[in-house]
DNA sequence: AAATATTTTTATTTCTACCTAAAAATATCA
DNA sequence: TGATATTTTTAGGTAGAAATAAAAATATTT
């Protein structure tokens, strides 16, 4: 039986090995969990000895195959009770983060599962991540940075990089919500900000949101 | 903010006031958390300093206006789920409680009150026990004890004392459940055991079971 | 009421999750 | 490459939640 800071561990280091092809730095779980270095290292023996994850001293860490499995559950859970939260009891998406760091840690496989049936076998969170399967399968779709389009392209919305409640609320005001038709209009010589086009208006939002923005070419 | 031992402290506290008019005791604390009399002495300073409860050396411990408002919270937030996971989850009612033991310690004020709206604001949980509201009211019904009941008398099922998962189970085998209209045809002299008729069959239970099983006279 | 039993508390220890400060290893750069 | 900077680890310490063993207070019994 993992405890929290355990899972906690897990999960960062799941989320930190995505870009990263090495192992994750210890500096890089500690700055994820706002926690310290050696605290890290602590832990990182900890799961090393509980064969979750493969750590040598100053070269980092990546998972094993029952690290990842595990992180992947708990990932699972979180998004699913996301989910929940916004399609059943009224959350907005910027406020599901931090209840569902509570509930991804409940313990109860029946739980998890009929969650999952409840809601439909969901296979994306409410910011457009896909819920990974009881296997721990993830199925990515491709999809590129807003950022990345070109002018005359166009993308549906279908999630975000950087889901901080304020840049989701951000979003909100401006009505661009998963789904939402994207047209690149014109882009600024001056500070490459965007010019788009949404299904009813216009508007410009700066090249930081747009690489917060991911989107699939239509 | 509370860790979980202390939230669960206060509930056992509670749960333990209930019939003992005095202080409740370490020991009955200790027993009741699978922990020991030192641990508990230990916690009941700390929720004293924290104004949680009135605990004074050797004299047993009450709950405060606050200690009693935090515990109904919990209490709330208990039975909430315990609806959940039966009416939403299919769960039966001897397996929810490990799990409701999780879900009452999440805390967001939003998460409990949208999911109690969610539920369509009910007043029991899946055992009968009544749920606490936001202000940590309470709406105690009268009930008696089915082995109070007389030859003749007639009772609807309303409510289990011990809810330990084997008496759930033993109650779902008979086809005992909440609701279920019991008569009392007969008491036998020798073992006090009590045959009963129901809505279809007539059965022996013994008068252990019989005084855990609440009933409304009819 | 004294002797005995029980309960409760204190003292001390363990384990987990953190921390700071200092040492060791690795990385960077001029 | 050597000097410097950064990262990581070790060493040692604090705080919370538990435990055991022993002491102190309260209850019970004869």
């Amino acid at each position: 039986m993992l405890s929290f800071t355990e899972e906690n561990h897990l999960k960062a280091i799941f989320h930190l090995s995505i870009d990263e092809k090495i192992g994750v730095s210890t500096n890089a779980i500690a700055q994820n969990l706002k926690t310290k270095a050696p605290s890290v290292t602590d832990m990182l023996k900890k799961l090393c000895d509980k064969g979750l994850v493969t750590y040598k001293k100053y070269q980092g860490v990546a998972l094993t195959e029952l690290g990842r499995k595990t992180a992947l559950n708990i990932i699972r859970k979180h998004r699913l009770w996301e989910v929940f939260l916004v399609e059943k009891l009224n959350f907005n998406w910027s406020e599901v983060h931090e209840v569902a760091e509570q509930l991804e840690h409940i313990k109860s496989k029946k739980l998890t599962n009929e969650l999952d049936k409840f809601l439909g076998y969901p296979t994306k969170d409410p910011h457009g991540d896909p819920i990974p399967n009881t296997a721990g399968f993830i199925k990515y779709t491709t999809k590129l940075l807003l950022s990345d389009l070109k002018i005359g392209d166009k993308g549906t919305f279908v999630g975000v990089k950087d889901s901080s409640s304020a840049f989701l609320k951000f979003l909100d005001k401006r009505k661009i919500a998963l789904g939402s038709n994207i047209k690149i209009l014109h882009i600024e010589d001056f500070d490459d900000s965007l010019h788009i086009g949404m299904d009813e208006t216009n508007l410009t939002i700066s090249m930081k949101s747009a690489n917060n923005i991911y989107v699939t070419k239509i």
